[in-house]
RNA sequence: AGCGGUAUCGUCUAGUGGUUAGGACGGGAGAUUCUCAUUCUCCAAACAGGGGUUCAAUUCCCCUUACCGCCGCCA
């Protein structure tokens, strides 16, 4: 039985992107599930459009996910090198060997004439496929063209190499998600494998490395169908083994486009700063098509991975619904233990100075404040009031409550009633359970009273709990907020 | 235009030749609470349309429609 072998292939033009993330997991949980090996390559080869912070956004993404990979650029591996642009001097060989064969030809057409047969192929609402004019040069007319000065790129012979091995022009393939399919290979047009300028296309530098790389399941977006026929047609050519191809549905966003910049963030790295959990991240991502078959939704990477089969993979595009997600990364906030919610909510709480309070203090103010946090990031605003001497009243708690004479006469009667109170919580708890029964006699309910001394010590109409809020707050604070809030 | 793919509540999905078509998010109502939130209870909400096949079709086949993808010396 041969190892089972995976890949993740991104193409650093850009930070990882969610759908990649997707596709990086379903690969992960695909080699998890089968003990098989998971590499990650880089594909750049495209120097234009690579550039360095982007593969390490692409390695820093994919290791907070938890996708570890066993055999990659950073970590080598026997098949290496993993980057694409160190392999250039791999794929020429390659290509020779295509040329020896007659399964590939140069092409010596210019941009222009490129562009030339494409425009009447519009005029003539025809699909585009290349012309082949270069497929049956002579050396004579080579050696004339090159002396010329025009460096030809290799094209693929797709026909030749379709009719060597098949019947018919029809190629098919049993694809893991999606089971059979086929492709008329004459609508496929001669593409080109080697560019002049000597560098591989996409499609060729793919094959050589899955097949050096002995890449067993190429699992990716279904945006690469077409290519897989292509692809195929190479492996054949070069009499290679033909790996096993599943292709996923689409992430799109609500409005059923491609998931983009202007529907918020698309990069890992973009909803990690905005305060989502990587694990929720994973746990939504892998929903998105696959859905646990003892409907236990809320499930971490490695219960995923016990209970994945690809083929139960749904082959339908998906939504990227934010609302199920924040549903869920409120879920594992809350799963969270206190002493790692203090770690991780320390970056949204910078503009504050947090050595205004005692650890304790601290950890009680996390404790009192998580839960209704659906990012992380919604800390920041959620806790101005413990800090600093003063608060600032929103115009709502002014007008709604402190202009009220009720919390006018709350607040005076608070402050000579707690003049001796102890300030610890328990305490407080016990006194404050007293203070709004004395007012519900005098007809007053319970919350207006409590929304008198809310509003005066953290200036809002709703917060967390306000026995705590007092205890950690102290009394000398507290004291001096309502004395600020009584005109 | 051509080619390929997909089609179950608004969304993610389960499921079956005969089911009250299940769950989750979101929505609505209520309970709890000092407020917001949490938690709990309940409710509404779907088999795209049309033909077949069959005793029976949401399920199998065909067509239509809609949506997505691909047609680069980008990946």
């Amino acid at each position: 039985m041969t190892e089972i072998r995976v890949r993740i292939a991104p193409s650093p033009s850009g930070n990882l992107h969610i759908g990649t993330a997707r596709t990086a997991l379903f690969n992960y949980l695909f080699a998890k599930k089968n003990n098989g090996k998971f590499v990650l390559r880089i594909e750049d080869t495209d120097a234009e459009r690579t550039s360095q912070s982007y593969i390490d956004n692409i390695f820093d993404s994919l290791k907070a996910l938890g996708l570890n990979w066993d055999e990659g650029p950073d970590v080598g591996g026997p098949y290496g090198p993993y980057t694409q642009s160190e392999r250039f001097d791999i794929y020429p060989k390659y290509a020779q060997i295509l040329l020896e064969k007659g399964f590939a030809y140069e092409c010596f057409c210019t941009p222009e004439e490129l562009e030339a047969e494409k425009q009447s192929a519009t005029q003539n609402k025809k699909p585009y496929v290349y012309s082949k004019k270069c497929e049956n040069l002579s050396e004579n007319e080579k050696a004339r063209l090159r002396a010329e000065g025009r460096k030809p790129a290799i094209r693929f012979n797709i026909s030749k190499v379709q009719k060597t091995f098949h019947d018919n022009s029809v190629l098919k393939f049993d694809d893991l998600v999606k089971g059979e399919l086929h492709m008329d290979t004459d609508l496929l047009g001669d593409f080109v494998i080697m560019k002049s300028n000597g560098t591989p296309t996409y499609n060729f530098a793919v094959v050589i490395d899955d097949m050096l790389m002995k890449i067993s399941h190429v699992i990716r977006g279904e945006d690469h169908i077409s290519n897989t026929f292509k692809q195929i047609l190479i492996f054949e050519a070069l009499g290679a083994q033909i790996p096993k191809f599943g292709h996923l549905g689409m992430i799109l966003a609500p409005d059923r486009s491609k998931l983009s910049k202007r529907h918020g963030a698309t990069a890992v790295s973009e909803f990690v700063e905005k305060g989502y959990l990587t694990e929720a991240l994973i746990n939504f991502v892998a929903l998105l098509g696959w859905s646990p078959s003892d409907g236990k939704e809320i499930k971490s990477i490695d219960e995923i991975a016990q209970d994945f089969r690809i083929g139960d993979i749904s082959s339908s595009n998906s939504i990227f619904e934010y609302d199920k997600l924040n549903w869920m990364n409120s879920h594992y906030i809350k799963m969270l233990s206190i002493e790692e919610l203090k770690e991780k909510l320390k970056p949204y709480l910078t503009k504050y100075d947090l050595s205004e309070l005692t650890d304790a203090q601290y950890t009680r103010m996390v404790e009192i404040t998580y839960e209704p946090l659906t990012l992380l990031s919604n800390i920041t605003d959620a806790v101005p009031y413990f800090f600093g001497e003063d608060v600032e009243i929103e115009p709502k708690a002014q007008i709604d409550v402190l202009d009220t004479d009720v919390a006018q006469d709350v607040l005076k009667e608070f402050l000579k009633q707690a003049e001796n109170w102890e300030f610890s919580e328990d305490n407080l708890h016990e006194k404050l359970e007293a203070f709004r029964a004395e007012y519900k006699e005098k007809g007053i309910k319970p919350k207006v009273t409590m929304w008198a001394i809310r509003a005066a010590v953290t200036g809002r109409t709703c917060g967390a709990d306000m026995t705590a809020i007092l205890a950690i707050l102290g009394k000398d604070k507290v004291f001096r907020r309502i004395k600020n809030a009584i005109k």
